[in-house]
DNA sequence: GTCTATATCCAGATAGAC
DNA sequence: GTCTATCTGGATATAGAC
Protein backbone atom coordinates (compact mmCIF):
# COMPACT_ATOMS: atom_id res chain seq x y z
CA UNK A 1 0.00 0.00 0.00
CA UNK A 2 1.58 3.75 -1.10
CA UNK A 3 1.66 6.11 1.66
CA UNK A 4 1.81 9.77 1.35
CA UNK A 5 5.07 11.22 1.29
CA UNK A 6 6.11 14.95 1.60
CA UNK A 7 8.40 15.40 -1.38
CA UNK A 8 11.37 17.06 0.88
CA UNK A 9 12.99 17.73 -2.77
CA UNK A 10 10.09 20.19 -3.77
CA UNK A 11 10.11 21.76 -0.19
CA UNK A 12 13.91 22.41 -0.58
CA UNK A 13 13.46 23.99 -4.16
CA UNK A 14 10.33 26.17 -2.51
CA UNK A 15 12.12 27.09 0.37
CA UNK A 16 15.20 28.64 -1.64
CA UNK A 17 13.14 30.61 -4.60
CA UNK A 18 11.72 32.17 -1.30
CA UNK A 19 14.79 32.68 0.03
CA UNK A 20 15.94 34.39 -3.44
CA UNK A 21 13.13 36.75 -3.17
CA UNK A 22 14.03 37.69 0.14
CA UNK A 23 17.22 38.50 -0.85
CA UNK A 24 16.00 40.69 -4.13
CA UNK A 25 13.68 42.82 -2.22
CA UNK A 26 16.66 43.46 0.31
CA UNK A 27 18.85 44.57 -2.35
CA UNK A 28 16.41 46.55 -4.35
CA UNK A 29 15.15 48.30 -1.12
CA UNK A 30 18.97 49.24 -0.09
CA UNK A 31 19.79 49.64 -3.93
CA UNK A 32 17.25 50.90 -5.71
CA UNK A 33 15.16 49.06 -8.36
CA UNK A 34 17.40 49.25 -11.63
CA UNK A 35 20.76 48.21 -9.38
CA UNK A 36 19.32 44.99 -8.77
CA UNK A 37 22.23 42.39 -10.10
CA UNK A 38 22.10 38.53 -10.42
CA UNK A 39 26.05 38.63 -9.26
CA UNK A 40 24.96 40.55 -6.64
CA UNK A 41 21.55 38.74 -5.67
CA UNK A 42 23.55 35.49 -5.37
CA UNK A 43 25.93 36.38 -3.49
CA UNK A 44 23.64 37.35 -1.16
CA UNK A 45 22.28 33.58 -0.68
CA UNK A 46 25.64 32.41 -1.19
CA UNK A 47 25.22 31.13 -5.18
CA UNK A 48 27.10 32.21 -8.19
CA UNK A 49 24.96 34.21 -10.54
CA UNK A 50 24.57 31.13 -12.53
CA UNK A 51 23.17 29.03 -10.25
CA UNK A 52 20.13 31.50 -9.85
CA UNK A 53 19.39 29.95 -13.28
CA UNK A 54 18.11 26.68 -11.77
CA UNK A 55 15.30 28.74 -9.98
CA UNK A 56 14.26 31.62 -11.90
CA UNK A 57 14.68 31.43 -16.25
CA UNK A 58 15.69 35.41 -16.10
CA UNK A 59 15.93 38.06 -14.10
CA UNK A 60 12.40 39.50 -15.54
CA UNK A 61 11.18 36.79 -14.24
CA UNK A 62 12.12 37.75 -10.77
CA UNK A 63 10.84 40.57 -11.27
CA UNK A 64 7.42 39.27 -12.56
CA UNK A 65 7.44 37.30 -9.08
CA UNK A 66 7.96 39.98 -6.63
CA UNK A 67 5.58 41.88 -8.83
CA UNK A 68 2.93 39.26 -8.33
CA UNK A 69 3.83 39.07 -4.71
CA UNK A 70 3.22 42.03 -3.83
CA UNK A 71 -0.10 42.38 -5.92
CA UNK A 72 -1.28 39.83 -3.91
CA UNK A 73 -0.15 41.09 -0.43
CA UNK A 74 -2.10 43.95 -1.38
CA UNK A 75 -5.33 42.29 -2.31
CA UNK A 76 -4.88 40.17 0.40
CA UNK A 77 -4.99 43.04 3.07
CA UNK A 78 -7.69 44.82 1.18
CA UNK A 79 -9.85 41.30 1.53
CA UNK A 80 -9.41 40.71 5.19
CA UNK A 81 -10.13 44.14 6.11
CA UNK A 82 -13.35 44.16 8.03
CA UNK A 83 -17.21 44.76 7.10
CA UNK A 84 -18.06 47.93 7.80
CA UNK A 85 -21.96 48.82 7.82
CA UNK A 86 -21.30 52.65 7.46
CA UNK A 87 -20.06 52.55 3.84
CA UNK A 88 -18.44 55.70 4.09
CA UNK A 89 -16.29 53.91 7.09
CA UNK A 90 -15.79 51.32 4.48
CA UNK A 91 -14.55 53.33 1.79
CA UNK A 92 -12.26 55.23 4.20
CA UNK A 93 -10.53 51.94 5.91
CA UNK A 94 -10.21 50.94 1.80
CA UNK A 95 -7.99 53.96 1.15
CA UNK A 96 -5.70 53.99 3.89
CA UNK A 97 -5.10 50.18 3.51
CA UNK A 98 -3.76 50.82 0.14
CA UNK A 99 -2.02 54.38 1.14
CA UNK A 100 -0.73 52.62 3.97
CA UNK A 101 0.73 49.68 1.49
CA UNK A 102 2.16 52.34 -1.02
CA UNK A 103 3.84 54.55 1.36
CA UNK A 104 5.25 52.00 4.01
CA UNK A 105 7.89 50.56 1.12
CA UNK A 106 8.52 53.26 -2.13
CA UNK A 107 10.49 50.77 -4.02
CA UNK A 108 7.65 48.44 -4.06
CA UNK A 109 5.13 51.10 -5.20
CA UNK A 110 7.55 51.91 -7.72
CA UNK A 111 7.93 47.90 -9.12
CA UNK A 112 3.78 47.91 -9.03
CA UNK A 113 2.78 51.62 -10.39
CA UNK A 114 5.76 53.19 -12.02
CA UNK A 115 7.38 51.40 -15.31
CA UNK A 116 11.01 52.13 -15.42
CA UNK A 117 12.66 48.79 -15.89
CA UNK A 118 14.04 48.47 -19.19
CA UNK A 119 11.75 45.69 -21.24
CA UNK A 120 9.81 44.58 -17.76
CA UNK A 121 6.33 43.72 -18.51
CA UNK A 122 4.60 41.85 -16.18
CA UNK A 123 2.69 38.88 -16.67
CA UNK A 124 -0.89 39.25 -17.46
CA UNK A 125 -1.46 36.29 -14.00
CA UNK A 126 0.93 38.83 -11.41
CA UNK A 127 -1.17 41.40 -12.34
CA UNK A 128 -4.77 40.19 -11.88
CA UNK A 129 -4.88 40.51 -8.44
CA UNK A 130 -4.28 44.82 -9.28
CA UNK A 131 -7.78 44.35 -10.88
CA UNK A 132 -9.11 42.66 -8.22
CA UNK A 133 -7.99 45.74 -6.01
CA UNK A 134 -9.16 48.48 -8.00
CA UNK A 135 -12.69 46.18 -8.20
CA UNK A 136 -12.70 46.70 -4.32
CA UNK A 137 -11.98 50.75 -4.75
CA UNK A 138 -15.06 50.73 -7.06
CA UNK A 139 -17.39 48.31 -4.40
CA UNK A 140 -16.62 50.69 -1.89
CA UNK A 141 -17.65 53.90 -3.94
CA UNK A 142 -20.71 52.15 -5.27
CA UNK A 143 -21.68 51.55 -1.59
CA UNK A 144 -21.53 55.13 -0.87
CA UNK A 145 -23.73 55.27 -4.03
CA UNK A 146 -21.44 56.86 -6.30
CA UNK A 147 -21.53 54.38 -9.72
CA UNK A 148 -20.32 56.72 -12.58
CA UNK A 149 -16.92 55.80 -14.00
CA UNK A 150 -15.98 59.60 -13.62
CA UNK A 151 -16.20 59.22 -10.24
CA UNK A 152 -13.57 56.34 -9.87
CA UNK A 153 -11.35 57.91 -12.37
CA UNK A 154 -11.28 60.94 -9.67
CA UNK A 155 -10.64 58.67 -6.98
CA UNK A 156 -7.63 56.89 -7.98
CA UNK A 157 -6.29 60.62 -9.24
CA UNK A 158 -7.11 61.82 -5.52
CA UNK A 159 -5.90 58.48 -3.97
CA UNK A 160 -3.04 57.81 -6.29
CA UNK A 161 -1.66 61.42 -5.70
CA UNK A 162 -1.78 61.43 -2.39
CA UNK A 163 0.77 58.70 -2.37
CA UNK A 164 2.73 59.88 -5.16
CA UNK A 165 3.16 62.85 -3.75
CA UNK A 166 4.23 61.38 -0.32
CA UNK A 167 6.75 59.05 -1.83
CA UNK A 168 7.99 61.13 -4.52
CA UNK A 169 8.67 64.13 -1.69
CA UNK A 170 9.11 62.55 1.29
CA UNK A 171 9.53 58.51 1.38
CA UNK A 172 9.03 57.64 4.67
CA UNK A 173 7.11 60.68 6.14
CA UNK A 174 3.38 61.07 6.52
CA UNK A 175 2.91 64.98 4.88
CA UNK A 176 0.37 63.68 2.66
CA UNK A 177 -0.75 60.32 3.90
CA UNK A 178 -2.46 62.74 6.70
CA UNK A 179 -4.30 64.40 4.90
CA UNK A 180 -6.61 61.23 3.74
CA UNK A 181 -9.54 62.03 6.08
CA UNK A 182 -9.89 65.40 5.01
CA UNK A 183 -9.14 64.46 1.09
CA UNK A 184 -11.82 61.75 1.23
CA UNK A 185 -14.27 64.42 2.74
CA UNK A 186 -13.80 66.52 -0.51
CA UNK A 187 -14.21 64.33 -2.50
CA UNK A 188 -17.63 62.90 -0.77
CA UNK A 189 -19.25 66.27 -0.38
CA UNK A 190 -18.87 66.89 -3.85
CA UNK A 191 -20.29 63.96 -4.87
CA UNK A 192 -22.95 63.00 -2.53
CA UNK A 193 -24.14 66.03 -3.04
CA UNK A 194 -27.59 66.65 -5.39
CA UNK A 195 -26.40 66.79 -9.18
CA UNK A 196 -24.23 64.01 -9.59
CA UNK B 1 40.45 100.86 -32.73
CA UNK B 2 39.03 97.82 -31.46
CA UNK B 3 35.73 95.88 -33.10
CA UNK B 4 33.51 93.42 -31.65
CA UNK B 5 33.46 90.01 -33.51
CA UNK B 6 30.88 87.53 -32.98
CA UNK B 7 32.26 84.48 -31.63
CA UNK B 8 31.94 82.30 -34.24
CA UNK B 9 33.90 79.14 -32.30
CA UNK B 10 31.48 79.74 -29.19
CA UNK B 11 28.57 79.95 -31.64
CA UNK B 12 29.96 76.63 -33.24
CA UNK B 13 30.03 75.17 -29.76
CA UNK B 14 26.80 76.20 -28.57
CA UNK B 15 25.12 74.93 -31.62
CA UNK B 16 26.94 71.60 -31.39
CA UNK B 17 25.39 71.22 -27.60
CA UNK B 18 21.88 71.98 -29.01
CA UNK B 19 21.99 69.41 -31.26
CA UNK B 20 23.00 66.87 -28.47
CA UNK B 21 20.55 67.90 -26.33
CA UNK B 22 17.78 67.35 -29.37
CA UNK B 23 18.95 64.21 -30.14
CA UNK B 24 19.22 63.18 -26.79
CA UNK B 25 15.50 64.08 -26.25
CA UNK B 26 14.55 62.25 -29.26
CA UNK B 27 16.62 59.30 -28.30
CA UNK B 28 14.65 59.07 -24.42
CA UNK B 29 11.46 59.64 -26.34
CA UNK B 30 11.78 56.34 -28.46
CA UNK B 31 13.47 54.59 -26.41
CA UNK B 32 13.71 55.25 -22.91
CA UNK B 33 15.11 57.19 -20.49
CA UNK B 34 17.37 54.33 -18.91
CA UNK B 35 17.99 53.59 -22.04
CA UNK B 36 20.03 56.78 -23.13
CA UNK B 37 23.48 55.18 -24.06
CA UNK B 38 26.84 57.42 -24.92
CA UNK B 39 26.95 55.17 -28.74
CA UNK B 40 23.56 56.24 -29.38
CA UNK B 41 23.96 59.63 -28.78
CA UNK B 42 26.95 60.05 -30.88
CA UNK B 43 26.09 57.97 -33.21
CA UNK B 44 23.12 60.22 -34.27
CA UNK B 45 25.14 63.23 -34.39
CA UNK B 46 27.92 61.84 -36.40
CA UNK B 47 30.18 61.51 -33.62
CA UNK B 48 31.65 58.60 -31.77
CA UNK B 49 30.58 58.44 -28.40
CA UNK B 50 34.10 59.46 -26.96
CA UNK B 51 33.42 62.82 -28.77
CA UNK B 52 30.14 63.59 -26.73
CA UNK B 53 32.69 64.60 -23.86
CA UNK B 54 34.09 67.62 -25.26
CA UNK B 55 30.53 68.89 -24.78
CA UNK B 56 29.47 67.40 -21.96
CA UNK B 57 31.65 66.06 -18.99
CA UNK B 58 29.51 63.05 -18.52
CA UNK B 59 26.07 61.07 -19.02
CA UNK B 60 24.66 62.22 -16.12
CA UNK B 61 25.98 66.31 -17.25
CA UNK B 62 23.24 65.52 -19.76
CA UNK B 63 20.66 64.52 -17.89
CA UNK B 64 20.63 67.06 -15.84
CA UNK B 65 21.07 69.86 -18.75
CA UNK B 66 18.06 67.83 -19.87
CA UNK B 67 16.30 68.44 -16.92
CA UNK B 68 17.30 72.13 -16.40
CA UNK B 69 15.63 72.70 -19.81
CA UNK B 70 12.21 71.28 -18.88
CA UNK B 71 12.09 73.38 -16.25
CA UNK B 72 12.93 76.46 -17.76
CA UNK B 73 10.34 75.62 -20.57
CA UNK B 74 7.79 74.89 -17.90
CA UNK B 75 8.28 77.65 -15.87
CA UNK B 76 8.17 80.00 -19.09
CA UNK B 77 4.90 78.87 -20.02
CA UNK B 78 3.71 79.31 -16.73
CA UNK B 79 5.07 83.04 -16.44
CA UNK B 80 3.63 83.42 -20.00
CA UNK B 81 -0.25 83.15 -19.00
CA UNK B 82 -2.06 85.85 -19.08
CA UNK B 83 -3.30 87.69 -16.55
CA UNK B 84 -6.59 87.26 -15.41
CA UNK B 85 -8.52 89.30 -13.01
CA UNK B 86 -10.87 86.29 -11.71
CA UNK B 87 -8.76 84.57 -9.23
CA UNK B 88 -10.19 81.07 -10.30
CA UNK B 89 -10.00 81.33 -13.91
CA UNK B 90 -6.06 82.52 -13.01
CA UNK B 91 -5.98 78.82 -10.92
CA UNK B 92 -7.70 76.89 -13.50
CA UNK B 93 -5.21 78.11 -16.29
CA UNK B 94 -2.03 77.79 -14.23
CA UNK B 95 -3.28 74.09 -13.74
CA UNK B 96 -4.02 73.44 -17.30
CA UNK B 97 -0.43 74.63 -18.36
CA UNK B 98 1.22 72.35 -16.02
CA UNK B 99 -0.71 69.02 -16.79
CA UNK B 100 -0.73 69.55 -20.79
CA UNK B 101 3.56 70.27 -19.87
CA UNK B 102 3.30 66.80 -18.13
CA UNK B 103 1.02 65.15 -20.15
CA UNK B 104 2.28 65.73 -23.48
CA UNK B 105 5.65 64.27 -23.01
CA UNK B 106 5.87 61.22 -20.73
CA UNK B 107 9.57 60.56 -21.02
CA UNK B 108 10.34 64.48 -19.67
CA UNK B 109 7.81 64.42 -16.66
CA UNK B 110 9.40 60.67 -16.07
CA UNK B 111 12.98 62.31 -15.61
CA UNK B 112 11.63 65.57 -13.97
CA UNK B 113 9.34 63.59 -11.44
CA UNK B 114 10.39 60.33 -11.07
CA UNK B 115 13.84 59.46 -9.70
CA UNK B 116 14.28 56.31 -12.04
CA UNK B 117 17.94 57.07 -12.98
CA UNK B 118 21.18 55.16 -10.80
CA UNK B 119 23.34 57.93 -9.32
CA UNK B 120 21.47 60.86 -11.06
CA UNK B 121 20.52 63.58 -8.87
CA UNK B 122 19.89 66.88 -10.74
CA UNK B 123 21.90 70.16 -9.16
CA UNK B 124 20.51 73.16 -7.48
CA UNK B 125 20.62 74.99 -10.56
CA UNK B 126 18.68 72.90 -12.57
CA UNK B 127 16.13 72.19 -10.02
CA UNK B 128 15.63 75.65 -8.72
CA UNK B 129 12.99 76.98 -11.97
CA UNK B 130 10.84 74.03 -10.31
CA UNK B 131 10.14 76.07 -6.82
CA UNK B 132 9.24 78.69 -8.81
CA UNK B 133 6.51 76.79 -10.45
CA UNK B 134 5.08 75.68 -7.21
CA UNK B 135 5.35 79.44 -5.96
CA UNK B 136 2.86 80.28 -8.87
CA UNK B 137 0.92 78.02 -7.74
CA UNK B 138 0.72 78.97 -4.64
CA UNK B 139 0.32 82.62 -5.50
CA UNK B 140 -2.56 81.32 -7.32
CA UNK B 141 -4.20 79.80 -4.74
CA UNK B 142 -3.68 82.70 -2.61
CA UNK B 143 -5.21 84.93 -4.83
CA UNK B 144 -8.52 82.47 -4.52
CA UNK B 145 -7.84 83.27 -0.84
CA UNK B 146 -6.22 79.89 0.08
CA UNK B 147 -2.72 80.42 1.90
CA UNK B 148 -2.65 77.34 4.69
CA UNK B 149 0.19 75.01 3.58
CA UNK B 150 -2.16 72.30 4.14
CA UNK B 151 -4.65 73.41 1.13
CA UNK B 152 -1.26 73.72 -1.11
CA UNK B 153 -0.56 69.89 -0.46
CA UNK B 154 -4.05 69.01 -1.53
CA UNK B 155 -3.42 70.87 -4.25
CA UNK B 156 -0.46 69.07 -5.82
CA UNK B 157 -2.09 65.53 -4.38
CA UNK B 158 -4.73 66.50 -6.98
CA UNK B 159 -3.06 67.95 -9.84
CA UNK B 160 -0.30 65.43 -9.33
CA UNK B 161 -2.44 62.44 -9.14
CA UNK B 162 -4.65 63.28 -12.15
CA UNK B 163 -1.01 63.84 -14.49
CA UNK B 164 0.46 60.54 -12.53
CA UNK B 165 -2.40 58.21 -13.45
CA UNK B 166 -2.92 59.66 -17.40
CA UNK B 167 0.82 59.06 -17.55
CA UNK B 168 0.51 55.66 -15.94
CA UNK B 169 -2.05 54.07 -17.51
CA UNK B 170 -2.80 55.94 -20.76
CA UNK B 171 -0.18 58.09 -22.13
CA UNK B 172 -1.30 60.52 -24.62
CA UNK B 173 -4.82 59.94 -23.83
CA UNK B 174 -6.88 62.84 -21.91
CA UNK B 175 -9.02 60.23 -19.84
CA UNK B 176 -7.91 62.09 -16.60
CA UNK B 177 -6.63 65.59 -17.99
CA UNK B 178 -10.37 66.28 -19.07
CA UNK B 179 -10.94 65.72 -15.39
CA UNK B 180 -9.18 69.35 -14.54
CA UNK B 181 -12.05 71.31 -14.57
CA UNK B 182 -14.20 69.08 -12.40
CA UNK B 183 -11.65 68.32 -10.03
CA UNK B 184 -10.45 72.13 -9.34
CA UNK B 185 -14.46 72.58 -8.49
CA UNK B 186 -14.42 69.85 -5.99
CA UNK B 187 -11.39 71.49 -4.60
CA UNK B 188 -12.95 74.74 -4.55
CA UNK B 189 -16.46 74.40 -3.30
CA UNK B 190 -14.64 72.39 -0.03
CA UNK B 191 -12.04 75.17 0.65
CA UNK B 192 -13.45 78.38 -0.17
CA UNK B 193 -16.53 76.95 1.97
CA UNK B 194 -16.93 78.61 5.49
CA UNK B 195 -14.94 76.77 7.89
CA UNK B 196 -11.14 76.73 6.77
C1' DG C 1 37.30 69.03 -31.74
C1' DT C 2 37.44 64.50 -33.40
C1' DC C 3 39.60 60.48 -33.94
C1' DT C 4 41.67 55.57 -32.63
C1' DA C 5 42.84 52.79 -29.12
C1' DT C 6 42.17 51.27 -24.82
C1' DA C 7 41.09 50.83 -19.88
C1' DT C 8 37.97 49.12 -16.79
C1' DC C 9 34.17 47.21 -15.49
C1' DC C 10 29.68 45.32 -15.65
C1' DA C 11 25.77 42.82 -17.30
C1' DG C 12 22.69 38.49 -18.48
C1' DA C 13 22.90 34.08 -19.96
C1' DT C 14 24.61 29.25 -21.60
C1' DA C 15 27.49 24.74 -21.75
C1' DG C 16 28.88 21.06 -19.59
C1' DA C 17 31.45 18.67 -15.74
C1' DC C 18 30.45 16.71 -11.33
C1' DG D 1 21.62 21.84 -8.05
C1' DT D 2 25.96 24.00 -8.05
C1' DC D 3 30.09 24.70 -9.92
C1' DT D 4 33.89 26.55 -13.45
C1' DA D 5 34.50 28.42 -17.67
C1' DT D 6 32.93 31.07 -21.16
C1' DC D 7 30.13 33.70 -24.49
C1' DT D 8 28.46 37.96 -25.96
C1' DG D 9 27.63 42.25 -25.50
C1' DG D 10 27.02 46.36 -23.09
C1' DA D 11 28.51 50.49 -20.61
C1' DT D 12 31.25 55.10 -19.18
C1' DA D 13 35.30 57.21 -19.48
C1' DT D 14 40.43 58.44 -20.43
C1' DA D 15 44.94 58.98 -23.18
C1' DG D 16 47.08 60.75 -26.72
C1' DA D 17 47.73 61.43 -31.88
C1' DC D 18 46.35 64.58 -35.40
Amino acid sequence: MSVILRDRRAERYAATRREILDAAWDLVRSQGLASLAMRDLGSRVGMRAQSLYAYFPSKHAIFDAMFAEANRELLSRIEQLPVRSDPVAGLKENVRCYVQFCIEDPVRYQLLYQRTIPGFVPSPESYAPAVQVLDSARAALAACGLTRPRMLDVWTAVTGGLVAQQNANEPGGDRWARLIDEVVDMFLQHYQAKGH
